[in-house]
DNA sequence: CCTGCCCCATA
DNA sequence: GTATGGGGCAGGA
């Protein structure tokens, strides 16, 4: 099958028209494997999933080349294997790739298989004695590109990367990504004519190439671009001002060398096979097809046969040994399955199913609601999880079937599967239903067919009910007034069903539940309360999807797998609802749950929907001013220094700063480097030194660009064209909600570089921006919390609250006051809300300890209500291992009792600021939950868009203002009513503008 | 590729 | 001194 040995006439030499693949089969078969669906198996469980990949990718090579327009086909092609782990590389360096993990089990049989899989599309198939593909790749290449003709190297190995150039490319068929310089650029930080020098420097863990100690590829790049190559590196090295480095530099300038020597490929492989071998012949039509079908591609089997005109009937599929493979015991097998089902026969836990969710069955009595919460516990642990029990709903009776067995109980546990953890860009893969412990079952709706899918996407898989049809049919059931959907995270599938015309409701979700309940005890997620309350571990996503790179999309999982992994996900949900929900009323958390959790579900999910627009050109323009301004203060930190330096390297820096110049540093953090924080870098700047400052500079720019302006656009919604945050519920111990992806919380205010990006938050055309923010929202709370008499004036009667405090404490007229005096105080109230230290004052006001420690002392005098209050907060939390906040929420430090003083402190401090941050984000709960139907009653079409913390952002049409605002001011002024009557009065500004930095 | 660390943006 | 989320770097799988 290979040709090369023909050698009576030599072919004729490659030339300008000419375009050679050079595939690297080693690393793909890796990758390939890892890519894939961890189990795909030809029927007799011979794993085949690499095999299946290599061919599609094969095949597609070999009939387009790399892009489906004409004249990119290859005229010449070869695939490349590792001979043996045995190369020149292991005699310089013993350790070279010596640590390679053995290949997983089921990969062993398919490296031969691909080697067959080569041959039999009559494709070159190529290693040789003591030489890595990559040599090979590299000679072929070389020898290709002196002829003149065009090279494509198949791989995605970094290592390759050094051998492009104007004729050589590089494709990453995994990826679907062509690699070119600027790719290389991105990765190494220099051209591909300097990797190996950085590469040398960085060394590779992975293939055991040592590198000097400390220095990675940032680092390595930095030293490259500055010094041209390793030689002259080396050479200079005592030149080089970081302490650490210099040393590490000529210590291990040997073992740099050997590097290089690993990682330059050789270009001169006397090869067995002449490159003008390579040249493509045509496929054999009933040889490729005999072993497509012996592998059971059936996709590709017909692709083939069509193409080269193949019967696919007549054709036997072909026979051949694979090494390291036998047929699995097929009893063993049997056996597994029914060790499983003995397991399965669930003792119906709840005689009458319906009864669970009808209020009736919550017993009123506090001792009764105790008993069935305990009841429900015990029988938590006690029920089985079987997998094999799941049904796998595929037609419109089955699902109208469980539609009706769900309503008729009354309740139902309801999850999602799509192809995106981003509920706005997510699409509909299935749907899950349980109606009680162990009864559960998936209804695949869009799983789509693996086997095309290395370049090229598949088809919807049979046996799928229509979406369409489905929906129809779940929607009743989902917003049936009379049905309890139960969910773990439920804004999520209500968010997404949103998108479907489906609003679900009535509902129950056991993450809020439990965050309720529980909060500051550990996590919330499924799989944490799964361990936690049933003992089980479920079947992990990674199990059925991979994780990284080679993670695929649930519409890719085998429907079986799905089934198992999704029917799971509800059936535990259900069982995590019978033990949770009994809790709320035996620990008197219903009201918590009910007016502060629960009703945020749709509130939050509509907002999230509704997303902000940002203007993307201002924020491009921002990000090249941050990168004009940073490379000029680059340049003036690389002149103080005296040299260049990785500035966003803490490490670096420090050296720079504390070993280098010598300057007085001090503080250490906690694993003993220099901290350079700014507090730091400020105390350097008061005393007169100018990088400290250059540096605060830089950073600030470096933050801006990164995190926001370059990071914002990404998050641009391609079909809404606006920003959807995701907001948690159940993330902080306090109750506040928390914002990612993008976290919208921390858009930048306190600067005027940073409020310039506000300013790219903007109004649609014709609308405007409101920003409502409560005014010292904690401030007041602790007010009223502490009972202090002269705060609770102060605010009754609208005073400047840090003047008024400075005025008490220090004897001074609030008229005329020393700015700098009411700072202290200004430090002093935020100090006492996140219970004051004397540490943490000074460091805030720089000042001495002691000194801080007497301002403490002196506030207490004035204020002794706010140390009764700490005193008692602390012995409660002590006792109870839990606080509360106004509204009755509990944030819980099961640790507080620690023997350790300053983990004790800790939490001491955390649990006094609790009930003061948690009653704020209680009040802006409570506001947030009215806040659409007071509009709607008002005739108002002002849209919330955002929260933070203590501030409101909605978006409404500009004729709309007037009226909007007070109907916001009041439901926010007013939010604790009537449960609550403050002792203090709440104060709201609001704002209407064209972009947020104006409205705020 | 993942994790810990450091630093920093907000309230 | 409280509460978060996230970016860049370096080291170890």
């Amino acid at each position: 099958m290979i040709r090369a040995m023909s050698n009576d006439a030599s072919p004729p030499a490659l030339t300008a028209d000419d375009h050679l693949i050079l595939v690297d089969g080693s690393t793909f078969i890796f990758r390939a494997y890892h890519a894939l669906p961890p189990l795909t198996r030809k029927s007799d469980g011979l794993p085949v999933g690499a095999v299946s990949g290599f061919c599609n990718m094969l095949w597609k090579l070999l009939t387009e080349g790399l892009t489906p327009e004409k004249g990119d086909e290859p005229t010449h092609f070869a695939v490349i294997f590792d001979h043996s782990s045995k190369t020149f590389r292991s005699d310089i360096y013993p350790a070279y790739k010596a640590q390679r993990p053995e290949p997983p089990e089921d990969l062993i049989p398919q490296f031969g298989l691909i080697r067959t899989a080569t041959r039999a599309f009559n494709v070159a198939c190529i290693e040789q004695e003591g030489f890595e593909a990559d040599d090979l790749i590299a000679t072929y290449a070389r020898q290709a590109a002196e002829m003149g003709a065009r090279v494509t190297i198949v791989s995605g190995d970094k290592d390759l990367m050094q051998l492009i150039g104007p004729r050589v490319g590089m494709i990453d068929t995994m990826k679907n990504k062509i690699i070119g310089e600027p790719e290389v650029f991105e990765k190494f930080g220099v051209g591909p004519d300097k990797v190996i020098e950085v590469q040398s420097l960085a060394g590779d863990s992975v293939d055991n190439v040592p590198g000097v100690p400390g220095i990675g590829l940032k680092t390595a790049a930095q030293l490259i671009l500055e010094f041209g190559d390793l030689e002259t590196l080396l050479a200079n090295a005592h030149t080089i001002k970081q302490t650490k480095r210099r040393e590490n530099l000529i210590e291990f300038a040997e073992q740099a060398r050997i590097s290089k020597q690993l990682v330059t490929l050789k270009t001169d492989v006397p090869v067995l096979i002449p490159v003008t071998d390579l040249a493509v012949e045509p496929v054999n039509g009933p040889q490729a097809v005999g072993f497509l079908k012996a592998m059971q591609f059936t996709t590709l089997t017909r692709r083939v046969a069509d193409a080269t005109g193949a019967e696919v009937a007549n054709i036997e599929p072909s026979e051949f040994e694979i090494a390291g493979w036998h047929t699995p015991d097929a009893k063993g097998r049997q056996m597994e399955r029914g060790d499983a089902a003995a397991s399965v026969d669930l003792p119906d836990a709840s005689a009458s199913p319906r009864s669970t969710a009808t209020p009736a069955d919550v017993p009123a009595g506090l001792m009764t609601a105790r008993a069935l919460a305990e009841a429900r516990q015990d029988e938590a642990r006690s029920l089985k999880i079987d997998h094999a029990a799941y049904e796998t709903v595929r037609d419109l009776d089955r699902l109208k079937a469980w539609v009706a067995e769900a309503t008729e109980a009354g309740l139902v546990a309801f999850d999602t599967e799509t192809t995106s953890l981003d509920a706005m860009q997510a699409n509909l893969v299935g749907v899950s239903l349980a109606t009680r412990p162990g009864r559960a079952c998936y209804v695949p709706l869009g799983h789509v067919d693996g086997e095309g899918d290395l370049l090229g996407g598949g088809g919807l898989v049979p046996g799928q009910i229509p979406l369409r049809e489905a929906l129809d049919v779940l929607k009743p059931l989902l917003e049936d007034a009379g049905v309890l959907k139960i969910g773990q995270n439920l804004k999520y599938d209500y968010l997404l069903m949103l998108r479907y015309g489906v609003a679900i409701g009535p509902l129950d979700d056991t993450m809020l539940l439990s965050y309720a309940l529980d909060a500051g005890k550990g996590g919330n997620g499924m799989d944490e309360l799964s361990e936690r309350w049933l003992g089980h571990a479920p079947i992990s996503f990674k199990d059925v999807a991979g994780s990284g790179k080679s993670m695929i999309t649930f519409d890719k999982v085998a429907i079986d797998k799905a089934t198992a992994y999704a029917a799971e996900d509800a059936d535990v949900t259900l069982r995590l609802w019978r033990v949770l929900k009994p809790r709320l009323a035996s620990e008197a958390m219903t009201t918590v749950y009910e007016t502060l959790e629960r009703p945020m579900v749709p509130v939050l999910a509509r907002m999230e929907r509704r997303g902000i627009s940002i203007d993307r050109q201002m924020l491009s323009r921002l990000s090249g001013d941050f990168a004009q301004g940073m490379a000029a203060v680059e340049a003036d930190i690389y002149a103080l220094a005296g040299e260049t330096f990785n500035i966003g390297s803490p490490k670096q820096l420090g050296d720079i700063l504390f070993g280098k110049m010598g300057l007085p540093g001090g503080k250490k953090t906690k694993t003993g480097a220099w901290s350079t924080s700014v507090s730091v870098l400020d105390d350097l700047a008061a005393e007169g030194h100018e990088l400290p400052v250059r540096i605060v500079e830089w950073r600030q720019l470096a933050k801006l660009k990164s995190t926001y302006t370059d990071a914002l656009p990404g998050f641009i919604n391609p079909e809404t064209r606006r920003v959807h945050t995701s907001y948690s519920l159940a993330a902080t111990t306090t109750g506040r909600l928390s914002s990612s992806e993008p976290n919208l919380q921390n858009i930048p205010v306190r600067t005027e570089a940073g409020r310039k990006i506000r300013k790219a938050f903007v109004a649609d055309k014709g609308r405007k921006l409101i920003s409502a923010d409560y005014s010292q929202i904690e401030l007041r709370v602790l007010a009223h919390i502490a009972d202090i008499p002269q705060l609770k004036t102060a605010f009754a009667d609208g005073l400047d609250i840090h003047a008024m405090t400075a005025s008490e404490m220090f004897g001074v007229p609030v008229k005329d006051m020393d700015p700098m005096v009411r700072r202290r105080a200004k430090a002093i109230n935020f100090g006492i809300i996140y219970g004051i230290s004397a540490f943490g004052l000074a460091a805030q006001l720089g000042i001495s300890r002691g000194e801080a420690g007497d301002y403490i002392k002196m506030y207490f005098q004035r204020f002794p209500g706010i140390r009764d209050y700490m005193e008692a907060v602390k012995r409660e939390v002590h006792d109870k291992g839990y606080v509360t906040t106004i509204f009755g929420r509990k944030a819980h430090y099961p640790d507080v009792n620690t023997s350790n003083p300053s983990m004790r402190a800790f939490f001491e401090r955390a649990a006094i600021n609790a009930p003061i941050q948690g009653s704020a984000a209680d009040i802006l709960r409570r506001a947030m939950v009215r806040m659409e139907g007071a509009l709607a009653a008002a005739g108002s079409t002002a849209e919330m868009l955002l929260q933070v913390h203590d501030e409101l952002i909605f978006e409404v049409a500009e004729d709309g203002v007037d009226r909007a605002i007070p109907v916001i001011r009041q439901v926010m002024e007013t939010a604790c009513e009537p449960s609550l009557r403050l002792t203090v009065p709440l104060q709201v500004d609001a704002r209407a503008a064209d972009t947020w930095d104006e409205a705020h």
